[in-house]
Formats: structure tokens, C-alpha cells, sequence
DNA sequence: GTGGTCTAGACCACC
DNA sequence: GTGGTCTAGACCACG
């Protein structure tokens, strides 16, 4: 199974599997008219319980990234790649600019940030490469 | 009064009032032996609960940024500038770490993330060069 | 075949299959002593699960729209056109009431009310004359 | 107070406190600015669980109806008033076109379905003048 | 005190 | 089997 919980994250775990669905459908892992996992099943595979599934699920529906499909489960919807490259991009660009706005109001110089962006950007990427 | 608090933000309300703190005292607009306001007196001036204000004064107390003064209220401890600006870089860097994180497991490829981190960062150090 | 099953309607498909016989004998479009078409069969025209053709079938019976034929099928009851005609206008007085009630318990005026509904029967009742 | 729950109205629970709240800021019984009952003291009101209230005011906060003033509740937000007005008017259009769809779908006349609502209507808005 | 998250377990309608 | 709703009770951060 593609997904990855981690419980002491910080972020809810409903939230996780919203994401983690999300990119999933966003990078084609998941195409529409495919069933996700039941309830049960993913609380069974990520021992969380199954409101906390139902929650994710509930709200991916809230934003057409799943639809019901009655007393079968949930499949993805028609046009939801799409929706989900766009709420992927508005999310990590959100992300970008409350980093870039903090740092700014921190009194951090533009050349300095700059490099800070480029070194970690290649540690980042690089540990990706090893792995 | 430098400090401005956005209680809509997401951020504690203690915690930017730690930040603010600390990046001042990095700054060295509060320099070491200065007094800074009293708890009722900031939290009036910042229309925030005082015990908010304690609670960040309590955590400045524990980073060794402010000392008690006995019978006169907190000033800005000795060494507390040096202490401030690493952490001050410290923070920056970890938010950059987790930024750079989420964007490598988004997918998102590197040289396109260097691509919106080049425009996002010219629109808002534009925006303080018009501020 | 004279039947459409919209299984994303919300109202269960049982429940539809259940209301389409049902107007279908009030109309006439099925007489009184002629065959339904099996379980099996509808289900296969409908792309339906045959459980939910069979509790409409045991509840049309139930209803006494339906009555088996041993070794046969179901067919359509003596009698039935009539009480189905009653069922009919009960369902669509009741829809009306529970709208009716809703639309004053949110606040709106009766001729406010009045001249929404002129404007939607309007529209519903052209789409038919169009069509 | 002003809301009123029916546990076996068919609709859900927490459907009904937020269709309850919605209306009251569309009428301005609840004003922008102003803090709605706590979810512990709702829930004691209407005697209710604490998460079904608690889920009612999170699909609030999602339609921008509510917004959470930490530490401190819920308050109704600005511009909320509009959209309340809005949603109703949606809502109440909505079922108005499907009772009447399902009206046309069940062979009923133009002509007398009018004269069914007339009746209907003058009925449901005495009861009112009665009350 | 406030809301937010999570677990546990029950009951329902639908397919 | 499926999702949906509801109850009960715990723990957390915040003001």
C-alpha cells in the first residue's frame, strides 16, 4: 500500500490521508472510476480508526475528489486529476510564500536567503538521488 | 509600539509574541539590560489576554532572552542578542527544511520548484521595496 | 425498455424502480394480469444488482401492485391501476406539503413563494413542451 | 433559545443545526461578530452529543458561515449574512424544482398541479396565521 | 473555559 | 459487504 501515516506528525491524520489521496490522484497513482480502499479496510491497514478514515473520505467528497458510489464504496471522480494538480500547486505555493514572508520579516537579506534556498535545495534533492 | 499581533493567523498568539521578541532583541531594537513592558501593560496595549502575554514571557524566560529584575519587572538578558540571531537562523532554516521536504514528496521536480521560488521571491521583497 | 435508473440521484434505486412501476400501472403503460420482466432480466437491462430489483419486486408486492404467477413471474395485479393512481397523488401531495412547509419555516413570504414557483413550473413545463 | 431539533426527522442531526444556524444569520438573529453558543453548551441545550454539534460547526466554519476566535469560540463572520441569504434562497429553490420535476416525470397536468398548490399552499401559510 | 482530534463501539440503509 | 450517523469519553493546545 502507497500510503504513509505518521501519528506523531503534528498534522491530523485525517489530514494526511486527505493529501496523501490527493497526490495520489494527482499523479495518476489513483484514476477516476477507481474504488479506494473501504473504510474499514484502510483503518485496518493504517491501524487508525475508522471515523478518522470516514473523516478524510467525507471530506475528499466535500471537495469532488471522491464520489459515493451506494453500497459499493468510493471511486474517484471524473475530473478529479485535474482538480487535485490544481489544489496541490495552490498548497505548496501557499506554503512557499508564509516561508518567504516570514523569512522577510525575520530581516533576512534577499542574497542571503538565497543561498540558504540553494543549499538546502541540493541537500534535499541529493538525498533523494542516494536514496 | 514595534510589536503587531494578527490573532486570525494560525500562529499562537504567545508564540508570535515570542518571535517578535526574539528577532527584536536580534535586531537590537531591545538591547540587553532593557526593560520590556509589563505583562498587563502589553497585554492592553496589544488587546490580548495577559495571561497570553505571561505565557510567552515565561518561554523568553526559559530561552534565557529575558531575566527577571527583582521588583522592577523583565529586561533583556546578557547574551541574549548572539542567542537570539542563531536562533533566529535556526528557525528560518528548519522551516526551509520542511518546506523543501513537502515539495520533494509532492513530486514536484527541481528544477520547476527553483522556477516558482524565483517568482514568489521577487513578488515579495518587491512588495517591501514599494512598502 | 420504459424504465431509467439514475443511480447517483440520491433516492435509492429500489425506491426508484419501486416509483416507476408503480406511475407505469397508473398510467396504463402496464395492465393489469401482464408480466414484469424477471429479476434477472431487469437487472441485467437496468446494469442493477439483482438484490435491489428483488426488494422492489417483494415491496410492489407487499403493495399489491404485483402478484405472483406460479412458475411464471410477477405480473401486474387486478386492481392495481386504481390504487396506484391513489399512491400517485398521495406521494405528490406530500412532496408538496413537505416543501411547502419547509419554504415557510425558512422565512418566506407567501408571495414571494408564489411567484418563485410561476417562474420553475414555467421553466419545467416549457423543457417538457421543447422536448 | 431559538433551535429546535428532531432526532427522528430522517435528517441528519448536525443537518439541522446547520441549516437551523444558517437561516438564523440570513435573518439576522444571529449577527456577524456576534459568538454562537459553545459546542459543550449547545450540545446540553439540545441534548445532543458534543462531537455531532461540534461537526455541524466545523461544516459551518467550511462555508465561511463561522470562524474560530481561539480560546474563545465561534463567532459569525463577516459577510456571512449574505451568504446565508444566498444559501437559503439556493436551498429552497432546489427542492422546489425537484418536487417539481417529479411532479412532471409523474404525468401530472400543468393545470392541475396549479390547483394543487393553491390549495395546498393556502392550507400551510393559515396554519401560520392561526399560530 | 474554548475548539480540535482521536478512539471505541453501536445502529442504520443500501447493494 | 459498503458508507453514514450518533454516542461516549479521552487528551491536547490555546486564552
Amino acid at each position: 500500500m502507497w500510503m504513509r501515516i505518521d501519528p506523531s506528525d503534528g498534522v491530523p491524520i485525517y489530514d494526511q490521508i486527505v493529501r496523501q489521496v490527493t497526490f495520489a490522484v494527482a499523479d495518476g497513482l489513483l484514476r477516476p472510476g477507481e474504488l479506494v480502499p473501504s473504510v474499514r479496510e484502510l483503518s485496518r491497514q493504517l491501524t487508525v480508526n475508522p471515523n478518522t478514515v470516514a473523516r478524510a473520505y467525507r471530506q475528499l467528497q466535500d471537495e469532488q475528489v471522491l464520489r459515493p458510489v451506494r453500497g459499493t464504496g468510493l471511486a474517484v471522480a471524473q475530473g478529479a486529476a485535474a482538480r487535485c494538480r490544481k489544489k496541490r500547486a495552490a498548497l505548496i505555493r501557499q506554503r512557499l510564500q508564509q516561508f518567504l514572508n516570514e523569512a522577510r520579516r525575520s530581516g533576512l537579506e534577499k542574497s542571503e536567503l538565497s543561498s540558504w534556498i540553494e543549499t538546502e535545495m541540493a541537500r534535499v534533492y541529493n538525498a533523494e538521488a542516494k536514496k
